[in-house]
DNA sequence: GGGCAGGTGTAAT
DNA sequence: ATTACACCTGCC
């Protein structure tokens, strides 16, 4: 029996764990074909199920699990936020044509320090072998957990990791970024929650000056750890999407990306990111890719009849 | 086997 | 302020 379903509102589970916000859900089959998934946060290890009935908690089986679960899953504040939020973006005629493929992606209320060391482990990376480098992390370094998982280190115990250890995890030539990231979490220089009081503006500032820290990833840790929903991550796919979507297919810098998302979606860029992004992960895809043999080319406002191909949920 | 993958640091203009 | 390049590593 699975529990008491969750008030999810219009989240789509399987679409915000693999927005790439997080790297530690892992997805399996069960046995009536619902997707289930497993997590770490913090030192519990979730899993949950979201089907036809909603969205359950099938472990840990406590009410303190459930509240945190909430609260990771972004609903604290009302199961009917991403539905506004979703009406909000549909104003825009772009993003509207974008929703149908994307809606119920969420944002994660994610321990900014995770975020912090993941996405400086993203740079320059694949998805499967960031996650791979963050589980080695976790199981090197973290403390162990019910299940046979662990938790994500603390920066005391990643600062004082041997090079050794990190070389071990995958890191490359992030590793000495990672370790210089945790020294500075760890002795205090930079207090991370104290930058979730701060302005966004000087948040970002501050984050700048971390060790394998650039716009990117200081954008990523403002949005999926500190929660500032005007923050607007740019990465390759987002470029693409805003590119092909909004400027024909015309190259834009960076910079000029930021000031398009900016005064386009105010306070709400954080979101139409995920959108754009989800978006041209799945559907702006050059060349083969999964079970289904090869993807559509055609990109831009064209080819949004058809059902999203399902991407195999496994993470 | 060269190129690529959710960028960043560095050295050049 | 912008541009070019190298970079661990696994995978195609």
């Amino acid at each position: 029996m699975t529990g008491p379903v969750l008030q999810a509102g219009a989240l789509d589970l399987a679409r915000t764990l693999s927005s790439g916000q997080t790297f530690r859900w892992t997805w399996s089959r069960a046995a009536d074909g619902a997707a289930e998934a497993m997590g770490v946060v913090g030192r519990r290890v979730f899993r949950v199920r979201q089907d036809e009935r909603g969205l359950s908690l099938l472990a840990p089986e406590t009410a303190e699990a459930r509240t945190a679960l909430v609260s990771y899953l972004g609903l604290a504040a009302g199961a009917g936020t991403i539905a506004r939020i979703e009406a909000s973006l549909a104003t825009d005629r772009v993003l509207a044509h974008v929703l149908p493929h994307t809606q119920g992606t969420g944002i994660l209320a994610q321990d900014p320090w995770e975020v912090l060391i993941s996405f400086i482990v993203s740079a320059n990376n694949n998805i499967p072998k960031i996650s791979q480098s963050i589980e080695r992390m976790a199981r090197a370094l973290g403390e162990p957990l019910d299940g046979g998982a662990f938790a994500f280190p603390t920066p005391e115990r990643l600062a004082g990791a041997h090079p050794r250890t990190l070389a071990a995890c995958l890191l490359g030539y992030r590793a000495p970024y990672v370790r210089a990231a945790a020294r500075i979490v760890a002795d205090g220089r930079t207090d991370l929650h104290a930058l979730a009081r701060m302005s966004p503006g000087d948040a970002r500032d501050h984050l700048l000056g971390i060790p394998g820290v650039g716009e990117k990833v200081a954008d990523c840790t403002l949005l999926f750890g500190l929660r500032h929903t005007a923050a607007f991550p740019v990465d390759v796919w987002v470029q693409r999407a805003v590119e092909r979507l909004y400027f024909r297919g015309r190259p834009r810098t960076v910079r000029q990306i930021q000031g398009f998302a900016r005064g386009r979606f105010g306070p709400l860029a954080g979101y139409a990111q995920q959108h754009l992004f989800c978006y041209a992960r799945t559907r702006l895809r050059p060349g083969p890719a999964g079970p289904g043999g090869t993807r559509s080319r055609s990109l831009g406002s064209e080819g949004r009849r058809s059902a999203r191909p399902r991407r195999s949920a496994i993470a």
